[in-house]
DNA sequence: AATAGTTATGCAAACGTTTTCATTTAGTAT
DNA sequence: ATACTAAATGAAAACGTTTGCATAACTATT
């Protein structure tokens, strides 16, 4: 078969016996076609097989119908859920995702916006407030709309959708000191650049220091956003004789990675240890034992996310930022128990 | 600031003293402009804060710069390894990624590829080979650069890279087998408009007939790619006073979702059942038990499928289909065991 | 010193749309 | 029938690049 792909809207508009200005107008102002036109028009794209060419539309400066995403990483659980709700929501409207990861590096971001932006999104999501300067400049310089997931912050400097981490932290410390834990453990990743965990720990911190806990230093866990790091991790830390009653995970992969630590140490999870996640991932349910976690509504989130980035693209792109607060909640699940002594 | 964003190549090139056609060079082939030149020309970027029109590039017809990538879901780990490995390689080869979900349907997939071209991805990603013959057809007439990943087929139509789906599923099958287990279980999603899992199922059933196993249509599980579902699908079976000593899941997801259910049962694993996955996703090595299942090689995949297509997308789109077959291989870890009489 | 190559750059014509403005056609009120 | 309005369409000028061809400035060759 193999036709050439050279068909253009000219010679639509020929075979329709239209000028080309009303095949685009089908396209994008199909109320101001009549219908028996656009019919005859249609007919024509089917038979020639035409295929817009949005390159030529983006062109002309208005639409590109594309939006970009930034993510740290699509390797792991975190922001699956998340991705998922954003992306079927942009569809919806019609958007295409220009998907990037950085890996935790801003100026890995920065040089992804950059790239982003030749190719003339029309708006970009990205996670958290932890950018460069440069990234931040350029999203005002060429006034992007814009919108951050998964972290509210209430005087960003851009709009955001999120659960507020540092309350998200708090709230699962109390949860865990109001059942008895005083000897406790917290496992988080490096928090540079990443102001969910940083917040989270914070949180978490604050709360029981507070509450007149303090955590020493071989109890302070640094882990990756792995199952297995995670789990090494806490084989460590529980072949130590003297071993927490609980463990604060910085989300639910790494609680996931300690339990199963804790399972193959031969330790009851939450018989003998107690261990909590954050963010409420989709399998942390239907886990055995069920997660103990703060609820981040990711999917809530990626929606309204995707909304919020939608108005700004189609309205007021000058107006402040919108910020929305996503409800935490903690959700007491198998993996946590009152302290027996 | 808001300053707007009418930068252009003009202005650059006015900037920088030469013409337009110099600036566009330094960009496409540097080479063919005086290091000094350049020089000046990237001052000049530097100081207009001009970022290259894409669109204006891709209407030439030759580069856009992106390539598009159809999924059936980001929502869950099956394919997010694949994924991410995929987009780091062509991300090295300057490429963006356009990515899309199909939900697993295979009408929707056309609709995504048409939208993928009007943007004029110079390559496209599929997972499988099932794909309606519309889709096959506009590849096909647009002479579109196309790998297709996640299973080899010696006979498919477009490139591919990936594993003999139905042979892991009789290495599986076999591995049970050698175990000593008769009375086998499988829990499969739908298959239909799924040629992996298909293939799985195949394998798997093909084997254990040849061995004389019969697999009772109560023990033929049908189940989604969720942990939740899958822990309920076995939740059932195993309620069921006569259950399985093994069950062979269609992937390391179903098998989490069904450990689970039997340690929620009160039953060990692999003690009292024998349970399986196929894929070896990147927690499965880390869980309590470790999940056996065999090995598809994600991250070779996704890796070896940006190169095919990169050769693709640079080379002779007239050559035949590029095929390549990763090995698969059985890890036999905690969650299987010799039967036990 | 004259000629043929090379290399770096500029000129100007595409590329395939969208949109403003003008024109035609149809419809309505007088 | 006439004038006026509204709706549908067409003509043509953008949009911001890339690239083939032409030119100019050097280098090397004889």
């Amino acid at each position: 078969m193999k036709k050439n792909t050279n068909v253009d809207i000219i010679d639509v508009a020929i075979k329709a016996g239209v000028s080309p200005a009303t095949v685009s107008r089908s396209f994008n102002h199909p109320d101001k076609v009549l219908m028996s036109t656009r019919k005859r028009i249609e007919k024509a794209i089917s038979q020639t097989g035409y295929i817009r060419n949005r390159a030529a539309q983006a062109i002309q400066g208005k639409r590109s119908g594309t939006v970009g995403l930034i993510v740290p990483t699509l390797d792991n659980a975190i922001f699956s859920n998340l991705i998922q709700a954003f992306s079927v929501e942009m569809r919806k409207h019609g958007f295409t995702m220009l998907v990037t990861t950085n890996g935790y590096d801003l100026n890995d971001e920065y040089i992804l916006l950059r790239s982003l932006l030749e190719h003339r999104v029309e708006g970009v999501a990205l996670i958290g407030h932890d950018h460069s300067d440069e990234t931040y400049n350029l999203l005002d310089i060429r006034n992007v709309p814009v919108v951050s997931m998964w972290n509210y912050k209430e005087n960003s400097k851009i709009s955001c959708v999120g659960g507020e981490n540092k309350e998200a932290g708090a709230e699962i410390a109390k949860h865990i000191t109001e059942l008895g834990h005083t000897r406790i453990a917290v496992a988080f990743p490096n928090v540079k650049e990443n102001d969910r965990a940083r917040d989270r720990k914070i949180g978490v911190i604050e709360y029981l220091n507070k509450k007149g806990i303090i955590i020493p230093e071989y109890w302070n866990i640094k882990t990756e956003y792995s199952v297995s790091d995670a789990r090494n991790c806490a084989i460590k830390l529980l072949d130590n004789y003297n071993h927490p009653t609980a463990i604060i995970a910085g989300n639910d992969v790494i609680a996931r990675g300690m339990i199963y630590a804790a399972q193959s140490r031969g330790l009851n999870v939450p018989n003998d240890i107690s261990i909590t996640g954050i963010g409420d991932f989709s399998s942390s349910e239907s886990s055995f034992p069920s997660i103990t976690t703060v609820r981040m509504r990711p999917n809530e989130v990626g929606k309204k996310a995707a909304s919020v980035l939608l108005e700004r693209i189609n309205g007021d792109r000058e107006a402040d930022p919108t910020r929305i607060r996503v409800s935490v909640e903690v959700k007491a699940r198998e993996s946590t128990k009152l302290i027996n002594n």
